[in-house]
RNA sequence: GUGCUUGUAGCUCAGUUGGUUAGAGCACCGGAUUGUGGUUCCGGGGGUCGUGGGUUCAAAUCCCAUCAUGCACCCCA
């Protein structure tokens, strides 16, 4: 062995067991978002930089990992620019695609680029692998999966309401107990009204965005470093310290907001969601957060995040409704909302609680046992039926030793093992044996089929 | 990009103030058992102690550098 081999930091191999797990996972989620009339689509894994770049704020662009040109590409530097050895600088001229950081952005160049073959609203679901090129910790990789669902082209908050129905239904299948919370950016630039701050909003919402995590007062601090005044922070502070069920919130909100323009709207649109919600069945009704705020950019009307109760994981799924998201690729005002399911660590949370089904676990059902070649012969048409019959069906490849074919059986969790050997030949019937009991039974073909299928 | 942690067998780790040939458990392979796994018993293979330099009679152990990893910040699924 030269060297050990490895790979990226950040990154993952999947083994049997884990990817069975995995497809679990995306399959219930894939099920539900049918049920809700979502096709998939898929992009590429590269996209050209002028997308992606500026979509995500300076920090964004940071995280993006960028492919480096083919050929020469240090001649194509600019002769002046060769020497500043500014990554900034020259990076435009020997890169120009980047791997996806996200599914949102190029959905919407997907969206413009299709608009004539879409019929909108467009209901699409999409689940692929991203890319970021942060430090990895806990619950977060350089490559992981999203499963998003958008709806682009219509208004309706009933987009919304299905969304958090979607929400509902996928941990409800998966018997993750969750939190779902849901603001309004439209909530929140009120606030940034009412205090007379709207310059400073995005500041405004990435402090408050850390309420839970550092506490009123370095929140406060972090605003007060920022400019605000004394008696924008005492207003913020009465805000975010206010405690009360949905109703009561919104019943607070109305009153110091109503004479704000867009923080009286987005109390309307909160509103209706949440009533909308209370019409259907859902087992954890969402929760309005005002310190929900969400990072990216981009989002103007909802948002929503999702947290597994009691683990400490961060958000597995989170979005929102985003305006004028194809408006930077030449097709203003298409509204639309998404979340993403954040599969990694949906992963991690029910691995950490156990709530992996049994049956997600185990792949062949059964195992014929090789004793040599006459045997082999007799065993394959056999092996044929078995497979016909919809049962998951292995001859072992070779006539190994009996002991190391036993192994290979329970080493892969089959359950049933079946012997066939002189005896058995002569006979015609199987030796099939339970490899949970140990118990070891002779019988026909029909009944050990019966046997298996039960 | 900033701070801290940890690098010893495939995996999880022990290894005393520096001192013979660096250990254990699990995993793997073989045997006890040529048609019986999971339990038991016996045996076996596997290590440039992350890498490079330094101190020393002597370094897994001390020092420096470097790389890798994990965690936290920033940010985020």
């Amino acid at each position: 062995m030269a060297q050990k081999p490895s790979i990226p930091k950040g990154t993952r191999d999947f083994s049997p067991m884990e990817m069975m797990r995995r497809n679990y996972i995306f399959s219930t989620i894939k099920s539900v978002f049918q049920l809700y009339g979502y096709l998939p689509i898929e992009t590429p894994a590269m996209e050209n930089l002028s997308t992606l770049m500026g979509k995500y704020g300076e920090e964004g662009d940071r995280l993006l990992f960028k492919i480096l040109n083919s050929g020469d590409f240090v001649a194509k530097i600019p002769e002046e620019k060769r020497n500043q050895l500014e990554s900034k600088q020259i990076v435009r001229h020997i890169s120009e695609k980047g791997l996806r950081y996200d599914l949102t952005v190029p959905f919407a160049r997907y969206v413009v680029q299709h608009r004539n073959e879409i019929s909108f609203p467009f209901k699409r679901y999409q689940i692929q692998p991203v890319w970021r090129a942060d430090r990895p910790q806990k619950g977060r990789y350089r490559e992981f999966f999203q499963c998003d669902v958008d709806v682009i082209g219509n208004k309706s908050l009933l987009s919304e309401l299905e969304l958090i129905q979607i929400i509902d239904d996928v941990f409800g299948k998966l018997e993750i107990p969750t939190l779902t919370k849901i603001n309004n950016r439209k909530v929140l630039y009120g606030i940034a009204e009412y205090i007379g701050e709207t310059e400073k909003f995005i500041n405004l919402t990435v402090a408050i965005d850390k309420l839970d995590k550092i506490g009123i007062d370095k929140v406060l601090e972090e605003l007060r470093n920022n400019g605000f005044s004394e008696k924008a922070l005492d207003s913020v502070c009465e805000i975010l310290e206010f405690n009360g069920n949905n109703e009561e919130k919104t019943n607070f909100l109305s009153d110091l907001l109503g004479n704000t323009e867009t923080g009286k709207k987005g109390i309307e649109e909160i509103k209706t969601v949440l009533v909308y919600a209370k019409s259907v069945n859902l087992s954890y009704e969402p929760e309005f957060d005002l310190t929900l705020a969400r990072g990216l950019n981009y989002y103007t009307g909802a948002i929503i995040e999702v947290i597994a109760r009691d683990a400490d994981m961060g958000s597995i799924c989170g979005g929102g409704r985003y305006d004028d998201l194809t408006g930077i690729f030449g097709l203003p005002d298409v509204s639309g909302v998404g979340i993403s399911f954040g599969a990694d660590r949906i992963y991690d949370v029910m691995l950490e609680k156990n709530l992996f089904p049994e049956e997600t676990q185990s792949g062949t059902q059964v195992l014929f046992v090789n004793f040599g070649e006459k045997e082999e012969k007799y065993c394959l048409p056999i092996v044929e039926k078995m497979r016909k019959a919809g049962i998951s069906t292995e001859l072992f490849p070779g006539a190994a030793k009996m002991k190391k074919q036993m192994t290979y059986a329970n080493n892969k969790n089959i359950p049933f093992v079946i012997l066939v050997g002189g005896n058995e030949m002569e006979n015609g019937f199987f030796t099939i044996k339970n490899m949970l009991t140990g118990e070891q039974q002779q019988m026909n073909f029909d009944k050990m089929l019966k046997l298996v299928v039960s």
